[in-house]
DNA sequence: TGTACATCAGTGAACGCGCGTTCACTGATGTAC
DNA sequence: TGTACATCAGTGAACGCGCGTTCACTGATGTAC
């Protein structure tokens, strides 16, 4: 039956809402189009109303994960310390259907049609300015502050990363790598703008 | 029809590479017991008299991965440089199916069983031993050493999970963030140690 | 060494299942009068 | 404002397909004599 236009636009939302907990917790490849729908409170067969394709949604979704990142960049306020103690603190790790979705997506995006593919690349170029804003004024000018932003979030992904995939098996291990982790940026921040 | 033992061994092994490769390409729920069997030279039911199951070929697979690993961290005797170069080289970026575990399965190990994510951690935690033999002796002891290995590996695996997920929509990000991973390492480890 | 036969690695049809997507239909919405 | 009706968001059955796994069968291997 029809349903109010408001009602249809909260129900797009609430797709895009559950796809994004949705394919963070159980990949692209493992999150299915009915789960997604009947999470959003719909069936099946509407979804395709609001989507033209399962590879849509996730190209979409995947933005929408971006641009929370960017918020919680924002909420900072300039404190780098504050984003590193939440990227690499248990609480990040452990919840895993929200989050930065460098960590949730990851090795999925290669996998993944040109479309999710570009989302991702324009989402992380974006992030990788915002973070470069929380970084200190660099003596190498702004390239290597770019610089030194790319090589922080290539360390604070890989480290949740790893962290995810060793919490269960390994857990004493998976605290190390985020310790270990802000330990050493820490040292580099140190080390050139203390 | 039966098969000499030697033959029946050697079509395992068949399995278990072709495993690791199409594992490495597609994930773990992308690549199927079919496709890994026909890429071995048998066909799907073949497949049930090696392994019990998707999962345990998974967890096996796993496991020869860091061997591979391991075996690549040897190969360069001791020379830290060596193993970056090749690490961070675009060659390992586009060698989807070969190269580094930690890359290949990432955060897809959190989505599987206890067999496949025990197997990972193990896995780990001998490469973080071995990675450690590379770096130079540290100021603070075994503990700082293995703390410095830790991060650093995240480094580097993030490095290239990122560079991969964007090496097609946006090549010139993709090489950026190998070249700033290397600089950052080459920078930490001048600092602590030159 | 030669023969008879039990073993068992591999085959391929079949299983139930869930996937992404389509489509005829339903019925509340919201517009035209 | 009240009524008639076209619109269209959402439903749920159906599609073809590929998945992991099972199993009756095949026939070369390799052992026992």
């Amino acid at each position: 039956m029809k349903v109010s236009k408001e009602r249809a636009a909260a129900n797009r939302a609430a797709i895009l809402e559950a796809a994004g907990r949705l394919f963070r917790e159980r990949g692209f490849a493992g999150a299915g189009v009915a789960e997604i729908a009947q999470a959003a409170g719909l069936t099946h067969g509407g979804f395709y109303g609001h989507f033209a394709s399962k590879d849509a949604l996730a190209a979409e979704a995947c933005g929408r994960a971006f641009e929370g990142e960017l918020r919680r960049v924002a909420s900072v306020e300039g404190d780098l310390g504050r984003y590193l103690d939440f990227y690499l603190s248990a609480r990040h790790r452990d919840r895993k259907d929200a989050g930065c979705p460098m960590v949730a997506f990851g090795a999925d995006i290669a996998r993944q049609g040109d479309d999710v593919a570009a989302r991702f690349a324009d989402g992380l170029e974006d992030h990788v300015g915002a973070f470069a804003g929380l970084l200190p004024q660099s003596t190498g000018g702004p390239g290597a502050r770019r610089r030194r932003a790319l090589a922080l979030i290539a360390t604070l992904a890989g480290a949740v990363t790893l962290a995810r995939a060793t919490a269960g098996a390994a857990p004493a291990l998976s605290d190390e790598l985020l310790e270990a982790a802000r330990a050493a940026i820490d040292a580099a921040l140190a080390g050139k703008d203390a």
